[in-house]
DNA sequence: AGTCAGCACATCCATAAATT
DNA sequence: AATTTATGGATGTGCTGACT
């Protein structure tokens, strides 16, 4: 279990959030989208021990990171690696032995992770998706990032597009670069603005370069 | 030399999209 | 609607380099 101090930001956390909150805030945030009716009720009354204000107050918090981080105003945070990462995998993955043998099948990426893993392959290169984990795509782990890399040269390697289904992966590192200048100070996908708007986090609930309530500066 | 971490690559398999 | 095909996430394996 992750420590509440490990995540926790003083600063701009008024009340402590236990990990179990956050995930229950979070698993929330994907079952209640923006355009629910008493939001933030429904939320709060998914997370035990937190009213509606306070929940509130935790999005917004949690915007003002991502902003901030995407603006250049502060620095990414950085982890105790493999603490991070064990909490990190055990939130979404189980190994292949435990379990039945069923399989699991994953957490789609979404178009903003994808950018997000463009911009940091074009920052720290291919080959470290530690620092790309870490920095860029922060939402995934450095093996889910290699695994996402490799599908990614797969294709772009193939070359020719004709006859090819439409893929996340048909977005290039410049497009990528290009869209992040273009938005700067946003925190939604900017392919289809009539969803940005809707579902400002498009993955699991949580903005782009959220990586599970963990690093409020 | 042994151990460990990180990586590339190959493969499995569920699912979505395209085709018939 | 049924079938085929492509896609993508997860995972197993082997290699390499760093560390003890």
């Amino acid at each position: 279990m992750i420590p509440d101090t490990f995540y926790l930001n003083p600063q701009t956390s008024s009340t402590s959030w236990s990990f179990m909150q956050d995930k229950q805030f979070e698993k929330a945030l994907v079952i209640f989208p923006e355009e629910t009716p008493n939001r933030w009720e429904n939320i709060s009354s998914q997370v035990p021990g937190k009213t509606a204000s306070e929940v509130e107050q935790h999005y917004r918090v949690l915007v003002d990171d991502i902003n901030a981080i995407e603006a250049g105003l502060i620095e990414p945070p950085t982890y105790t690696d493999d603490f991070v990462f064990e909490n990190r995998d055990s939130l979404t993955t189980k190994t292949a032995k435990s379990n039945d043998s069923e399989r699991r099948k994953g957490t789609p990426w979404t178009e903003e992770e994808h950018k997000l893993f463009l911009i940091g392959l074009k920052k720290y290169g291919k080959g470290d998706w530690r620092s790309i984990s870490r920095n860029a795509v922060v939402s995934r782990t450095p093996t889910q990032v290699a695994s996402h890399a490799q599908k990614y040269f797969n294709r772009v390697n193939s070359g020719t597009k004709e006859k090819k289904r439409s893929s996340i992966h048909d977005i290039t590192v410049d497009e990528a670069s290009l869209l992040q200048s273009n938005n700067q100070n946003s925190i939604v996908p900017v392919n289809n603005p009539s969803q940005q708007l809707q579902v400002p986090f498009p993955n699991h609930g949580a903005p782009a370069g959220y990586q599970g309530f963990g690093f409020h500066m």
